[in-house]
DNA sequence: TCCAAATACGATCATTTGATAGCTTTTGAT
DNA sequence: ATCAAAAGCTATCAAATGATCGTATTTGGA
């Protein structure tokens, strides 16, 4: 069965892999998996779907196949990105269930902790490497997952930290001000994803590790403190 | 002359282009212009020697000629956009002399004048357009002028950062805090760089004007005066 | 005036790349 | 057991791309 762009085959029946042919949705998985690493390491054009395939073991064709082009599969990958952070986010609130802006003391402590929880997707070991980069890649108005990463993923969690900051100065609306001041607390988080190597190259440190992070996260609250 | 990789050809003579042949330099100039925009805008790869060739207005093998490849033409950006930084920064040190870092007070003020005058080179308008995000796109790391750029740029304007930070902090020597400081500063600028589309769009502004940059330092000389 | 170097371009090559055609094997429901 | 759909692969195509060859024109000094 060909695949339309945007639709996907019906995995509702095959779900466990028991000979040499492998269940669609695992294949697929696999590939947005190598994608998502290559595709944030090189960009969309310097990634050939060559690569993707054969560091996935499949050949060729499995990408028109199971995602219809490259940049379905390109796409795919954003989508998983936005589950990935939706999922990550999911967490946080579960764990603290004030996150909602409110006036006063209760925004200024939300605040902190979403901070907190944002900078807990940094660093780049362990399993996830790369779909942060991915991201950041697209921040800059072109690529073919712009949009859908501004409107599932940016917009989202801008406006909740500038409603947390317009909370915390005891705004009910958040203003100019406060969306900047949004926009500023999150990008000393681009500082160790766009320029990573920069990052670390200057500072003389291994890795965006967790005594890292704990700094990082330590100056932000600072700088909320004294909004 | 076929020229090498490094080498250029040696310019006293040629100057004025007075007939159908322009001078050397001045082709190797539309070029460096043509091919900054269109890296900084799609990336490396993502970008044509043809698109660049044509829209320069030369032929396809004026790139070889006068560069050597595809990346000596981008490495030629990359000294060009070194070359307008210092421009920038030496028109900056000749207006305030005193960016040198000393202990106490002298230091913030400096830190105040060099953020100021790092901000004044965010505005995309008028024919700057482009270098800004060239230059961001060799931040993660991977690239063929990445080096050079760390070297010659990110390297020298954090130390100087960094330097300033321990000073109006009363040290000497800069100490890791400094240097995270230092990059949470500067971190700021790339909201309106990597991320100006999603920044803009975000805020509703219609562009980096000055009234965006001076409400970006004012927030930023905040910071610097709470050090 | 004359010539070597510099500048420029049309035509072409070899490679890479994304996509497709056609066929085989596996899977799971009937 | 049967069969249609799903999953997969080999071979190949058409377009794009970076680079090169050969040649023509211009330039500025001898």
């Amino acid at each position: 069965m060909r695949l339309g762009v945007t639709s996907r085959p019906d995995t509702k029946v095959r779900k466990i892999a028991r000979g040499p042919y492998r269940s669609g949705t695992e294949t697929r998985q696999r590939l947005i998996d190598t994608a998502l690493a290559l595709f944030g390491a090189h960009g969309f054009d310097a990634t050939s779907t060559r690569d993707i395939a054969t560091r996935t073991g499949v050949a060729l064709p499995a990408i028109t196949y199971h995602f219809g082009s490259k940049e379905g599969l390109y796409r795919a990958c954003a989508e998983h990105v936005v589950e990935r952070y939706r999922e990550r986010m999911r967490a946080g609130s579960e764990t603290f269930p004030d996150l909602m802006p409110a006036v006063g003391e209760p925004s200024r402590a939300a605040l902190r902790r979403v901070v907190a929880l944002l900078a807990t997707m940094l660093p780049g070991s362990g399993g996830n490497e790369g779909w942060m980069t991915f991201m950041m890649r697209e921040m800059n108005g072109v690529g073919p997952a712009h949009d859908l990463l501004y409107r599932d993923l940016w917009e989202p969690g801008l406006a909740l930290v500038a409603a947390l900051v317009a909370g915390t100065r005891g705004c009910r609306e958040p203003a100019d001000d406060d969306r900047l001041e949004a926009l500023l607390l999150l990008s000393s988080f681009s500082a160790f994803t766009t320029a990573r190597q920069v990052a670390l190259d200057f500072g003389g440190w291994p890795a965006v590790d967790q005594t890292l992070v704990e700094a990082i996260v330590a100056r932000l609250h600072a700088r909320i403190d004294a909004l």
